[in-house]
DNA sequence: ATTACATAGTATGTATGGCATAATAGGTAA
DNA sequence: TTACCTATTATGCCATACATACTATGTAAT
């Protein structure tokens, strides 16, 4: 993702179960998805998203299956698996928890020492 | 950081610029602070802090002293640096655009494919 | 005094994960 | 037939979060 770099460390996974959450989808169209759908903002190269959806499936929570596209090309379709959607929704409460933290560290409602 | 693994990578330099941007502290003072002024939300083992604290005092973001305290106990104070408040700066500006990003990912305004 | 505990910092090693890059290959249009 | 976009795999680097263990000091309890 177009980001400093480590900002968005381990939010990668959450945002991939999220769209797929919707409805299969293949790598590439992932990628591009996951940039229109947030605006631009966000960003996955490949070298980051395949290895993350190796490593999703490897964890059963996405499985992939190869389909033939009417176009006759070969494509890896990735769907949630039901152990994903757990993960989704605990992954989402603890982003709405670091959310939190993260308000209460930049309010400043405490005194510098 | 009490959080599954991997979900806030790259806040904790944030963090721990916005707190030392309010005035020096030490090592161990500095990971009270950062529970205490989170809520009990966040949490830096000083397996983590220290090696932070080395790496942005090696990028000039944080500078560190050594201090007796009155207790006449050796501690390294540590401050933010000019190019330490840029970068501060800097990022709460990513972690608002991120925060964006995510909000939009999340609202489902596109239909699954 | 001695122990126990909380404070304070250093050093080392591991695992994860983002990312760049390169290699491969198929479909489509100029 | 060349060029370009699509599509996946593989390799390797680097940053970083974390656990653990070691060292050491001040304070309070015994």
């Amino acid at each position: 993702m177009k980001f400093e770099s480590q900002l968005l460390k381990g939010v990668a996974p959450v945002v991939v179960l999220e769209i797929l959450s919707r409805g299969q989808m293949y790598g590439y169209e992932l990628s591009q998805a996951i940039e229109e759908r947030s605006g631009d903002i966000l960003t996955l190269g490949k070298g980051t998203l395949y290895p993350l959806l190796y490593n999703l499936e490897a964890r059963k929570l996405v499985k992939g299956k190869w389909e033939t596209a009417d176009s006759g090309r070969e494509r890896r379709y990735y769907s949630i698996t039901s152990r994903g959607k757990g993960q989704l929704a605990r992954q989402k409460a603890q982003l709405r928890e670091l959310h939190t933290g993260l308000n209460l560290i930049f309010s400043g409602a405490f005194a510098p020492a």
